[in-house]
DNA sequence: GGCTAGCCCCAA
DNA sequence: TGGGGCTAGCCG
């Protein structure tokens, strides 16, 4: 029997299968699906087996070395889901099936030496034999972390056949274990074994009675802690034959010790009948169709999910639940845990490896109807779905930006039709993209124009910055704010202001000759971390020492500029020194577990102001929060991205979303310097619709996404002319051979010139049809496989990109 | 991606 | 002549 087996190496020469041997012990277990361990070329690598065959293509076979799984990690569905990735993203196989599977089922390999039989210590060098003294296998990141390193020795000794390497695959990350503890014996034999314990061993007598009483297994953990004693107690037991230890395969919790109250479906309103009548009918007769929900926020979006999966689970069947990085919204990970309790597993960013590999086969075991996950767990191994949700459809992270640059709302759509299957897309902010499909009739579009209980949208104010720089304010508070906060804290109620940090981080600029400090090794100006007074690229990574004077004109007057949540903190701190602070960004949440802490604290009413960034933009449902601050809504705006003012009015609605959700009404306050620019203002109208016909225009005359789609091609290497060459060929290659009406732009520089010392170029594909453009993609990249190879060339090709940064 | 066979080059 | 450095080609 032939197992095809794609190989762990994410290259064009390798990405097509292997036939292998399949050893007559595995024939009847392996399965096309399981990772197995094959030898290539003089190494072991973990592969994927695709198929079974009984003929060979080749004549030369290896063979398996083992199975890794006892049951398909993926399956038949997934295996024709990665071609279909593959296909559409233009990556490699192997690194499309890569991202189906947790990051802990990912091979480490390394290398290790040992002694040829036969040879001893004395013929070794004095400095090689050293090393063997003690053990006969040495591991190479052991000879690495020498200096001078070993490795070249080893190496000839490896030529001098004194030496061999011995190529070592592992798992990541292991099954978590626990020991437990039981006594041997029938009751009277351990009273017996009691008995005939010596009268020092007091511990130990101890032990057995109370495993005695316990009359099952103990946690050998927990057995210590009530006895206050150690190991060794047990250990002089097992040797007498008198206890058993065993390891349990146990599941790490991430959610263990938290207390859950279950919830009742809840009744629908009028509009949520209407909008789930789609879903359930699709459901009942089996039929794909994506439906957009566009809902307003706190419109009851969520109960329409909940009761959708609730009729998927009482037919059987599963559904997969995709929120946007799930660890920012612990509460709506516990609406679901608390509808559908422990049916629910949960995967987001902030599990740790391990952690996601323990939630991952719940699903695989089947132990569990529901994921609650980002991005990947579109993914999630379910075999009888019934239903995907995305919510915040709009979200960018939806989109991978490396490889497999694939977008999961395109994956659950697919997966859909697979499945026959509803998928549900809700936003308050549909992407356009999706917007106009449902008013194609592509997609079902259902709408819930009011919020549950008949709340009051919140007022929205925009003030004019500039209007407050003109009448002598020159804090980032602007008056109307400012007042505002202080009714907030009078009220003893809360208030949220929020930073939109992308484009106004803190940079520094000399006052005499303008300098600006820029990274070395990218075309971006460095970041101020006050914290480590460092100077930080975000981009390669690279930190200076902040300079005290002007590197270049030696001007003492250097400062840094912009607003980051930091320098707005200590502001609120100088005005408003009464106010209780929490801020919520990359510094403040990084440990595991403190994003959680902090929002819990701030629900608990234990500060008055809750700051940040981005991250507090989404789902965050606290009734006493009457006040939304945008501090600067504008700073988006001038990116170099169609999609700017789209995103700015997503983020603007999302935002002010987050006041008075329940019995208190809520205001919000935008600031602004770009005055009148229609996605502030219709944000602060709510006017999704006419957001919606004024950039659907604009995306029509210029040609963009959603009436073209756009393919990005970007091209780097550390010499700009070789860039500058690869980039221009592309483009006039791919020029030939495309239809009338596809439009290629550039080569241009991209908008961040040059990253980790390598110049970026890019080309714009927009095409409304272009069937044979993958194919020639394909070329291309093929074309310029010897460059990529041997000079450094990186082409990066990205279908249907989102971010042209 | 990583290994090695085969090639060239250069020092002795 | 032999060893080092480099690259093309292959891995079943």
């Amino acid at each position: 029997m032939i197992a095809k087996v794609i190989v762990d190496v994410p290259a064009s020469n390798v990405n097509r299968t292997f036939d292998y041997l399949v050893p007559q012990e595995l024939e009847d277990t392996v399965k096309p699906g399981m990772r197995v361990s094959v030898p290539f070329g003089p190494r072991k690598l973990q592969g994927f087996v695709m198929g079974l065959a009984d003929e060979p293509s080749v004549k030369k076979l290896k063979k398996i070395n083992e199975l890794l799984d006892p049951v398909p990690v993926l399956t038949e569905e997934l295996l024709q889901l990665g071609q279909w990735v593959s296909q559409k993203t233009l990556c490699f196989l192997i690194t499309a099936y890569q991202a189906m599977i947790p990051a802990a089922l990912k091979a480490t390999y390394n290398k290790e030496f040992k002694m040829v039989d036969g040879i001893s210590l004395e013929d070794l060098p004095v400095e090689a034999a050293e090393w063997f003294r003690h053990r006969d296998r040495i591991p190479m990141e052991d000879l690495l972390k020498v200096t001078p390193t070993p490795l070249g020795l080893f190496q000839r000794l490896v030529q001098k056949n004194h030496l061999e390497v011995i190529y070592q695959m592992a798992d990541k990350v292991t099954k978590k274990k626990i020991k437990l503890v039981h006594a041997s014996g029938t009751k009277e034999e351990i009273l017996e074994h009691m008995a005939s314990l010596s009268k020092q061993a007091v511990k130990q007598r101890e032990i057995l009675s109370f495993l005695l009483e316990s009359g099952e297994p103990v946690v050998q953990k927990d057995l210590l802690e009530i006895l206050e004693t150690t190991r060794s107690a047990i250990q002089s037991l097992e040797q007498k034959g008198y206890v058993q230890t065993i390891e349990k395969e146990i599941y790490r919790d991430p959610y263990a010790n938290r207390d859950i109250k279950p919830t009742e479906p809840l009744p629908l309103t009028m509009q949520q009948e209407q909008c789930i009548r789609p879903v359930l009918s699709a459901l009942e007769e089996q039929r794909h169709e994506t439906i957009l929900i566009h809902g307003v926020t706190g419109s009851g979006k969520t109960e329409i999910y909940l009761q959708s999966i609730d009729k998927v689970i009482k037919k059987g069947q599963e559904a997969i639940v995709l929120v946007p990085e799930i660890s920012l919204t612990p509460q709506m990970v516990n609406r679901f845990k608390a509808r559908f309790g422990s049916r629910v597993a949960v995967l987001h960013s902030a599990l740790s490896a391990g952690e996601k590999y323990d939630e991952w086969r719940k699903i695989q075991r089947k132990e569990v109807s529901v994921v609650v996950g980002a991005r990947s767990a579109v993914f999630a191994p379910f075999e009888n779905l019934g239903l995907i949700i995305i919510d915040e459809e709009h979200e960018s992270s939806y989109k991978q930006e490396e490889n497999p640059r694939y977008h999961a709302r395109e994956v659950a759509v697919h997966r859909g039709e697979y499945h026959r299957c509803p998928v549900i897309l809700g936003s308050a902010t549909p992407s356009l993209e999706s917007y106009a499909r449902a008013q194609k009739g592509v997609y079902t579009l259902c709408e819930l124009s009011d919020r549950v209980n008949q709340r009051e949208l919140p007022s929205v104010s925009v003030v004019d910055m500039r209007e407050e720089l003109r009448a002598g304010n020159r804090s980032m508070f602007s008056r109307d704010l400012f007042t505002k906060l202080k009714e907030v804290l009078s009220r003893k109620e809360q208030a949220v202001l929020f930073l939109n940090r992308r484009g106004y981080s803190s940079f520094i600029l000399c006052r005499d000759c303008g300098y600006v400090g820029e990274c070395p090794h990218c075309d971006i100006s460095l970041t101020y971390h006050k914290r480590q007074h460092l100077l930080k690229c975000h981009y390669c990574g690279h930190q200076e020492p902040m300079p005290s004077r002007c590197p270049m004109c030696e001007s003492p007057y250097i400062r840094f500029f912009g607003t980051g949540t930091q320098k707005v903190e200590e502001e609120l701190a100088r005005l408003l020194p009464e106010a209780r602070v929490i801020r919520m960004d990359v510094d403040t949440t990084g440990r595991k577990g403190s994003h959680e802490r902090l929002l819990n604290e701030f629900g608990q009413g234990k500060a008055d102001i809750l700051l940040g960034t981005q991250m507090i933009a989404k789902g965050l449902d606290f009734p006493k929060v009457t006040l939304v601050g945008v501090l600067a809504a504008d700073t988006m705006l001038h990116l170099p991205d169609f999609r700017a003012s789209e995103k700015t009015f997503q983020l603007l609605t999302q935002v002010s979303g987050r006041a008075g959700r329940h019995e208190l009404t809520g205001e919000v306050v935008v600031q602004s310097y770009t005055i009148g620019h229609y996605s502030i203002d219709l944000a602060s109208q709510h006017d999704y619709h006419a957001f919606y016909d004024d950039e659907m225009k604009i995306r029509r005359d210029h040609k963009y996404p959603p009436y073209y789609y756009l393919t990005l091609l970007s091209f780097s290497h550390p010499e700009l002319m070789k860039v500058v060459d690869a980039s221009e060929k592309s483009a006039s290659y791919l020029s030939q051979r495309v239809s009338r009406g596809t439009i290629i732009l550039g080569p241009v520089v991209s908008p961040i010139a040059r990253i980790k010392d390598r110049y970026r170029y890019q080309v714009m594909i927009k095409y409304k049809n272009e069937p044979g453009l993958s194919e020639m993609i394909s070329e291309l990249l093929q074309h310029f496989q010897p460059e990529m190879d041997a000079n450094g060339l990186q082409i990066s090709v990205d279908m249907n990109a989102q971010n042209i940064m």
